[in-house]
DNA sequence: TTTTTGACTCTGA
DNA sequence: ATCAGAGCCAAAA
């Protein structure tokens, strides 16, 4: 049957969302992870487009980052992310967050984090490459 | 409906 | 460490 979700459950948006806010304040998680929390693993990017239209209090938004603990996007000016960030006593560089790993959300390593990218062409095993230091 | 855009991510140079 | 290229996904035009 036609799948059509016009409930707000149902959406996408909601979904990414509904994880975002699971994420506890002081800790940290990427858009790659809340695509897989929302069911759709692969779609960091749509994450992305989800958040951008994100500028509310509801949904701590700014606790989304960038996979390797990059800071990502912001709708308004990046150092806002920043600031809110620092208030939850989270340590950010000027383009990362420190210690990524410690306050990286959930703690536990996700079921699918599909590499999704260049990589499945290659069909090598990536590299823990995420690159960070504390 | 098709095409374009974009708070992404990874590999390779 | 930094830049460019390629792939993926969903929403907006």
């Amino acid at each position: 049957m036609a799948n059509r979700p016009p409930q707000p459950e149902r959406r996408f948006a909601a979904r990414v969302l509904a994880a975002v806010r699971r994420i506890p304040a002081g800790r940290v998680s990427t858009y790659g992870d809340i695509a897989t929390l929302a069911g759709a693993p692969g779609a960091a990017r749509a994450v992305g487009t989800v958040l951008r239209s994100c500028g509310d209090g509801a949904t701590p938004c700014h606790r989304v980052v960038a996979a390797g603990g990059a800071l990502g996007g912001w709708t308004g000016p990046l150092e806002f992310k920043r600031v809110r960030l620092r208030g939850e006593g989270i340590s950010v560089d000027l383009a990362r967050v420190q210690e990524f790993g410690r306050h990286r959300w959930p703690p536990s390593h996700l079921p699918a984090a599909r590499p999704g990218k260049a990589g499945r062409q290659a069909g090598r095993q990536r590299s823990p490459t995420l690159a960070r230091k504390g």
